[in-house]
RNA sequence: GCCCAGGUGGCGAAAUUGGUAGACGCAGGGGACUUAAAAUCCCCCGAGGGAAACCUCGUGCCAGUUCGAGUCUGGCCCUGGGCACCA
């Protein structure tokens, strides 16, 4: 704070402070109803761009959390979502920016059609009725949202220019349509999210789950791979982490296409793609894999019924690349064979279960000498291990138990023999291009987006069939294709299917039936950041004026969980938007905060049927740990023994969530707030330990009632820094000390725990000081003006009632955020540490000033050094000024 | 299985660039105030030794680099997140 700033805050105060009626104790319930009122009245958040009106002196500042599905109340993790996404906003329009931060409502979703069923209802109201019921709630923690900008994606209004845009998509090339396999149930004829399957069989009848293709559409977001990567080192302000997941998730490899000729009869292509990263090893395939799905397993099971069988098996399996590592690899062999390019020798085509059809062509080669997974295959099954690499040092070659991996020196690969990988690389592919027989390609793990849902509560999918079999874009005039709202869900058959009113349609005067299927949720996230731009305007998409104005988000707020799919998405949607002219910036967001897990401990007990029960947490005791702290022993509240699962996401799957309705009826929202930004940095995970969060209330008492007594006393006078005696000197160093420790958390470090923590030292020495001198009250005065300034981003209902009976009359909200004065930092003396080899030994005060030579002296002359270095040498002495000496002696 | 994180007192954590391990808080113990309770305030609080000064050990495990390692390197163990239809 500059000393200018302060003299005339000092006035303000000294006018004031008589009139100012302040409570004696603490009561959150008057002070929080209170303020959130004046906020809505004054609409003190709304948040206007200059073609509303909005002051164009100020710089934008976008500030988003992710949008909560309504599942019914607010859970643990988005009370710290929402809280950090708050604490930023509010720092950042303190700091003079023109601030917005929206909230919406992801509204479609499977929970909303499972409520439905249980309660024989349609998923629209009780979506509603969730969102009312939530609002509130945010509402009651004092968030600092623009509501005007509110948006639910089930909403026609939105949906409609999601679907509008798909048809773009379609009408660019982006969008495709081809088979691919969902989960189905046999028996309800249905198809099963990976959630709804349970072991391996359908939640709802326990029949065994079946994978089954079916034609589904995809965007073909594998177009902007390479983008999608290359960006990635643009992106400064996002964790290392997330953009290394991304990396790995997109998985650019460069490798060789191979064809295997194939001469089958009844087999309409005459080559059998493969592709592979390992060219060099080549000579080294004794067999190749394809999916039970492939049309050469189709064609060799027709007369084979035992083939027949294990494609029908291979059918049970679920598809998940989790599942896909770690089952047993099985396989067998069609009796058909293929041509190798460059060998010519007939190799054997088998069928394996880890073969995919929907990933690459569907066929892998497969060289047991050099690939783990195909060495364990070919030893279960007998097939051939051909080693064509070896070891580039003389070292000798052993795959007596496992495969060689490693890159090497080529040999049995005629005349690539000697080479190294690259050089092998090159030449191979060099050879299969020359011959028409392969060509060098760049692949990707990352695969098209599928996105459509066999689901009713979603945004229809605007596509209408002709009689003709062919497949249109909905015409722009018919859109919103809309979702018939009043619907009865019997939890198998989906309302659109059932409805074939809804599916007719016209197209030009041609009668045509609509497709049923919606589209995933994840496109309706992908995009919601740019429509809380404009969420009123009904010309188009975006106003690319006012999307221009936000875009990008200055700061992103969500859970990890997302790091690859939904922030994929969302970075790729915002390249397509670019690409389609609406917004002229590449990335969606400029900075990432992902937030950890909000953990809990979760335990069950297994009941007569053999499936889990999962307990309450605060239904349970714990009665036994061993040394590790790790529970050993616990009962639920009928005394019935209950197992530990461990600190797991807090979930209604495993009925171990913290419902934060009842904390803040108890403790009331600001010591909600500071619960949760004090227990952990935000990044890491937060376990919950429901006994601290008193001490957060025990901390703003006692903030508020300093403040109190302070204010019992006489007016405060300006600060005169020049006649401090050393004690108010040392408070107002700390003062200013605390003002640039927390500025730099909040800013730089997002570290808002020790923040807090800085502010809880500077109270404690607030606490301490004397109040007897009018220069020692106004030292006092800066210091709890500095601590509610400070803590107003996180507490804000406490922080505006103080900062008003500290004699303010705008709003803490509107207030300016503090600046460290440097002048009232300076140290006179500093604390040195004195070791003697890495030891330390003693400390001592050190005039600031001193230099090398004279810290390294008083080091040597210290008594207690002294009593280490007796008897022995000198060697070395390392003086890092203002922190240490370490003198090194034998 | 693969990819990404994390592991520090009884507990949540701090140590920001390789430089005092445990700031700040919770729980606990002791005391003051009170008829009493609550609230509040003060003191103690990693382990072991010592009357004390102080000493030894200590950041998941094993090795290494360095004057100096919670922090860097290699190997391992455990916990959590993600793995494409939960959101």
């Amino acid at each position: 704070m500059s000393e200018k700033r302060l003299t005339n805050l000092c006035k303000l105060v000294s006018t004031s402070i008589q009139t100012m009626q302040m409570n004696e104790h603490y009561q959150p319930s008057e002070i929080e109803g209170k303020v959130q009122e004046f906020w809505r009245k004054n609409k003190t958040f709304k948040a206007l761009s200059p073609q509303e009106g909005g002051d164009t002196s100020k710089e934008k500042y976008y500030c988003l959390s992710m949008f909560p599905y309504p599942s019914g109340r607010l859970h643990m993790g988005h009370v710290r979502n929402y809280t950090i996404g708050d604490v930023i906003s509010r720092f950042q329009r303190m700091l003079g920016k023109n601030v917005m931060q929206p909230i919406g409502w992801d509204a479609f979703g499977l929970p909303a059609e499972n409520a439905a069923v249980k309660n024989n209802a349609s998923p629209a109201p009780w979506t509603y009725e969730n969102i009312e019921y939530m609002k509130g709630q945010l509402q009651m923690l004092g968030f600092a949202y623009d509501w005007d900008r509110e948006l639910a994606t089930c909403q026609p209004a939105y949906y409609r220019w999601e679907q509008w845009f798909f048809t773009k998509l379609y009408e660019k090339g982006l969008v495709y349509k081809k088979t691919s396999s969902v989960n189905w149930c046999p028996n309800d004829e249905t198809v099963l999210a990976n959630e709804q399957v349970v072991d391996g069989t359908c939640w709802r009848c326990d029949t065994k789950v079946e994978q089954k293709e079916i034609p589904q559409w995809f965007i073909k977001i594998t177009a902007y791979a390479e983008e999608l990567l290359n960006d990635l080192d643009t992106l400064n302000g996002w964790p290392e982490m997330v953009k290394t997941m991304q990396r790995n998730w997109i998985g650019r490899s460069e490798g060789v296409e191979v064809d295997f000729a194939v001469k089958v009869a009844g087999y309409n292509d005459d080559a059998l793609r493969v592709y592979t990263t390992r060219p060099d090893t080549l000579f080294g395939v004794t067999y190749v894999a394809v999916a039970a799905a492939h049309p050469l397993a189709t064609l060799a099971a027709k007369n084979n019924p035992e083939l027949q069988a294990f494609v029908d098996e291979c059918r049970n399996s679920k598809v998940s690349e989790a599942e896909m590592a770690t089952m047993e690899k099985k396989g067998m062999a069609t009796g058909l064979s293929v041509t190798h390019p460059l060998t010519g020798k007939e190799v054997a085509v088998w069928v394996a279960n880890f073969v995919l059809m929907d990933y690459g062509t569907g066929a892998v080669m497969a060289v047991p000498a050099h690939d783990q997974r195909d060495y364990e295959f070919a030893t279960k099954y007998a097939i051939a291990i051909d080693p064509v690499i070896k070891p580039d040092d003389d070292s000798e070659l052993d795959i007596s138990t496992e495969a060689y991996t490693e890159k090497g020196i080529l040999f049995n690969s005629a005349e690539f023999d000697g080479m190294e990988f690259a050089e092998a690389f090159d030449a191979i592919a060099d050879k299969l291009e020359a011959e028409n027989k392969g060509n060098k390609t760049i692949n990707y793990r990352l695969r098209d987006w599928g996105v459509s849902r066999q689901r009713y509560w979603g945004a229809p999918i605007p596509m209408v069939n002709l009689p003709d079999g062919s497949v249109i874009p909905a015409p722009e005039d018919q859109l919103p294709v809309r979702l018939p709202e009043d619907v009865k869900m019997d939890g198998v058959t989906s309302p659109l299917i059932a409805d074939k009113d809804w599916q007719k349609t016209q197209v030009d005067g041609v009668e045509a039936i609509r497709e049923t299927d919606t589209f995933d949720t994840f496109m309706e996230s992908s995009w919601y950041y740019a429509r809380y731009c404009c969420p009123d305007f009904d010309q188009g998409i975006l106003d690319p004026e006012k999307a221009n104005y936000w875009l990008p988000v200055d700061q992103y707020i969500g859970g990890i969980e997302h790091a690859t799919m939904h922030l994929l998405y969302f970075r790729f949607f915002h390249k397509l938007l670019r690409d389609a002219g609406f917004v002229n910036s590449d990335e969606p967001a400029k900075r990432l905060l992902c937030q950890g897990m909000v953990l809990a401990d979760a335990f069950y007990y297994v009941d007569d049927k053999g499936s889990r029960q999962w307990v309450s947490p605060l239904e349970v005791e714990v009665i036994e740990r061993d040394d590790k702290g790790h529970i050993t022993k616990a009962v639920d509240a009928a005394g019935r023994e209950v197992t530990h699962a461990g600190m797991t996401k807090m979930s209604k799957s495993k009925n171990n969530g913290i419902d934060p309705q009842s904390m803040v009826d108890k403790y009331g929202a600001d010591t909600m707030r500071l619960y949760t930004m004090f227990a952990s940095p935000p990044d890491q995970t937060l376990e919950w330990q429901d006994s601290a969060v008193e001490g957060s209330l025990k901390f703003l008492r006692r903030l508020w009632k300093l403040v109190y007594s302070h204010l019992q006393k006489d007016a405060v006078l300006s600060i005169d820094a020049a006649s401090l005696n050393s004690e108010q000197k040392a408070l107002r160093r700390k003062t200013h000390e605390t003002i640039a420790k927390v500025t730099d958390d909040y800013d730089r470090r997002h570290t808002f725990n020790t923040a807090i923590a800085a502010v809880m030292e500077l109270l404690n020495h607030a606490a301490k000081a004397e109040e007897s001198s009018a220069q020692d009250r106004a030292v006092l005065q800066e210091a709890l003006e500095a601590a509610v300034l400070l803590l107003s981003p996180i507490t804000p209902h406490i922080c505006s009632e103080l900062w008003s009976a500290l004699g303010h009359e705008t709003e803490v909200v509107n207030a300016q955020w503090p600046v460290a004065d440097k002048a009232a930092m300076v140290q006179d003396e500093k604390l040195i540490v004195v070791q003697v080899n890495g030891k330390v030994r003693a400390k001592m005060m050190v005039a600031a000033a001193a230099t090398k030579d004279e810290i390294e002296a008083l080091a040597l002359d210290n008594d207690n050094a002294k009593n280490f270095i007796d008897g022995l040498t000198v060697r070395k002495v390392i003086v890092v000024p203002g922190k240490l000496v370490n003198i090194v002696a034998n």
